[in-house]
DNA sequence: TAATAATATCGAGAATTATCGATATGTCAA
DNA sequence: TTGACATATCGATAATTCTCGATATTATTA
């Protein structure tokens, strides 16, 4: 499994970001849903993001980018939207590799 | 205890500081030990690290400055030398706040 | 006490990151 | 196909980090 600790690390070494991945933790606890979307297996859009950061769509979306590709979140696109969900296998891994190799 | 996780990250976002706590899980395979010193429990001092790092005195003392500062590595100053060694108490602690809280 | 060695700190320029506004791209619905 | 959203990307500026050389500080020893 590729990991990139200087990438996972940076990605993790901002507030907001942060915030991001906490959030997604309980989805239910900090979004309103769309109709028909379980947030907790299909996710959280840019916008929802956006509006909860208190900063521009840009810099949500440049966010979101950078925690998938230090492989924190994973994507999936469905009509318009993009949801953003925890990579639980992959954080699982990171906090091993941590543990090991830290 | 006390954390700062974004501290954390930070300084773990550096190849050079990775390889510093990296040399330090196993000082005797990587530096020569001062007369009288056990590296496993007293550490390494500034200019060895400076010399393995291929970088000047200034940087290697500011990135130890760094380690520290988050947490990761303890010192102690035995005459002119200042000797650091990892704080794997507080290492471990931080496993488990990723493990926990990311 | 003076000279020397080890370390820490300061100030600066280059590189990277944070964040924005503007715009491009993709998708649905009329 | 056009209009309206949602998202992604581009270009720019401000803030932060990297890294250095120079210098200050601390400790040893002649």
């Amino acid at each position: 499994m590729y990991m990139e600790p200087i990438e996972i690390f940076k990605a993790l070494s901002n507030e907001s970001r942060l915030q991001i991945l906490h959030w997604l933790k309980e989805p239910e606890q900090h979004f309103t849903p769309h109709e028909g979307i379980d947030m907790r297996n299909i996710g959280v859009c840019v916008s929802q993001f956006t509006e909860k950061l208190n900063m521009t769509q840009s810099t949500a979306s440049q966010y979101l980018s950078i925690l998938q590709r230090a492989g924190l979140i994973k994507t999936k696109r469905i009509g318009k939207y993009t949801y953003y969900t925890r990579d639980e296998d992959q954080i699982r891994e990171i906090g091993a590799f941590f543990n090991n190799q830290i």
